[in-house]
DNA sequence: TGAAATATATGTTGTATGGCACAAAAATAC
DNA sequence: GTATTTTTGTGCCATACAACATATATTTCA
């Protein structure tokens, strides 16, 4: 987990929409029990398997949700940003960890004992529609995902993939360059492709105009162009 | 939709789950708004693309979840039996359906305007509970079906579709008769494959003496060795 | 009951994509 | 600053699976 642990004070804050939720003394119970958590590039937050047992909130940084599949091959399943919570579906479904979590780049995290929050959502039914509303959206996308990774074709699917990264991390300053420099690999992980099918394809997408690729850096060029491919697969 | 109001009376023992959740005058309002409803085989309860309003309670039947892909090709993405309820993730999350609904066949439907379920959920932890856990385990379930349908092969996602029906529906008196019959078609639309793959994978494994098929009937011969192919995909 | 529509079955062919190999480039370690 | 490891880039081959075609069986319906 290679995790060491920091103040959690100042990032109270990205989680204000949260605290609203609360009555005065379960606001005061959290304070208790919060605490938050560095983690450096490529550390592991949680494994498949491990059982759940905090809430944990993203404070700064870049994290990726994935399962391991046959033959070991990872599919990411779902990328978080600032301010998004992750950890407590399995504790709330009363399973282990059906996929891991680990930190595409360094992150802060902030953590609060899942005993805690199950028992302000039994007190408190703002809180457990807040959550509510979190799973029913995920699922949505679950769905949504698992028929464009089954159905789509290799152009389609990396397609899709990069406006989602666009969607979910947005753009640099240019407002055109990919806010995520991911490796090539991680790429074919979210497209459920190989490496180097990965590889050839961006390249393809190079050459037809439809991004510049500079190292890791993806710079959208033609972005309808790159909706049409992920729409017609 | 073709459906068909009846009297719900009788129905309201399936529910007694999410009933048992609700305070006195909860209950009375919800006796006052719930109505049944009956579908016949093949009827849509609900399209991709509609807004949500009812949450849905499955009494009796068999009811396909599915999604429509590139290419018309439809994917199941879930199965439901008696006493599940659907149609409730769209409107919690604020969005149009993402899948369709369909009678597998005849089907007796309870149904409650979700605005009375959402009010309710304000008032009632308890009852925002019972979702949240519903809600936790689809979406466990989903991701887990991701990776399955675009890693596995085809005798493995079979091999793994055939199994998930023996647990959703379980199987005859006999004991080892999958009492759901679904058409070729179906069972390629659960297996992200065309249909004449799912013919001739089936016959593959009743050629193997895995299974044993009498038309729409399949009865499980070897489930360890179902249980194999679905594992080493 | 017979005709039409639909579902099942099987063979043939084409192709998208995975697997492997290897080189070049880049990052990391020592 | 050189050596080592990791990542990126390409080519070639193998193959799993879709697409298509056609035949037979089964169901539907007039």
């Amino acid at each position: 987990m290679a995790k060491k642990k920091i103040p959690w004070e100042e990032y109270l804050e990205k989680i204000s929409e949260m605290l609203s939720t609360l009555s005065p003394e379960q606001h005061d119970i959290l304070l208790q029990h919060v605490s938050a958590v560095k983690f450096k590039k490529n550390d592991i937050i949680y494994k498949e398997g491990d059982l759940p047992t905090y809430l944990f909130c993203l404070i700064s940084g870049k994290v990726k949700i994935y399962k391991e599949g046959v033959g070991g091959r990872s599919q990411i399943v779902r990328v978080l940003g600032e301010t998004e919570y992750f950890g407590y579906r399995a504790y709330m479904a009363n399973e282990p960890f059906v996929t891991g979590a680990s930190a595409f780049e360094p992150c802060i995290v902030l953590k609060v004992p899942m005993g805690i929050i199950i028992k302000f959502i039994q007190e408190n039914p703002q809180l457990g529609w807040f959550f509510i509303q979190k799973l029913a959206r995920d699922l949505g996308q679950s769905d949504e995902r698992t028929v464009s990774l089954t159905q789509k074709h290799i152009r389609g699917r990396l397609a899709e993939s990069l406006l989602f990264l666009k969607e979910s991390y947005g753009l640099e300053e240019d407002e055109s360059t990919l806010s995520i420099y991911l490796s090539r690999e991680d790429l074919a992980n979210l497209s459920n492709m190989t490496t180097a099918n990965a590889i050839r394809t961006l390249s393809a997408f190079a050459a037809e105009k439809l991004v510049a690729i500079d190292g890791r850096k993806i710079k959208f060029i033609n972005i309808a162009g790159l909706e049409n491919i992920s729409r017609i697969g």
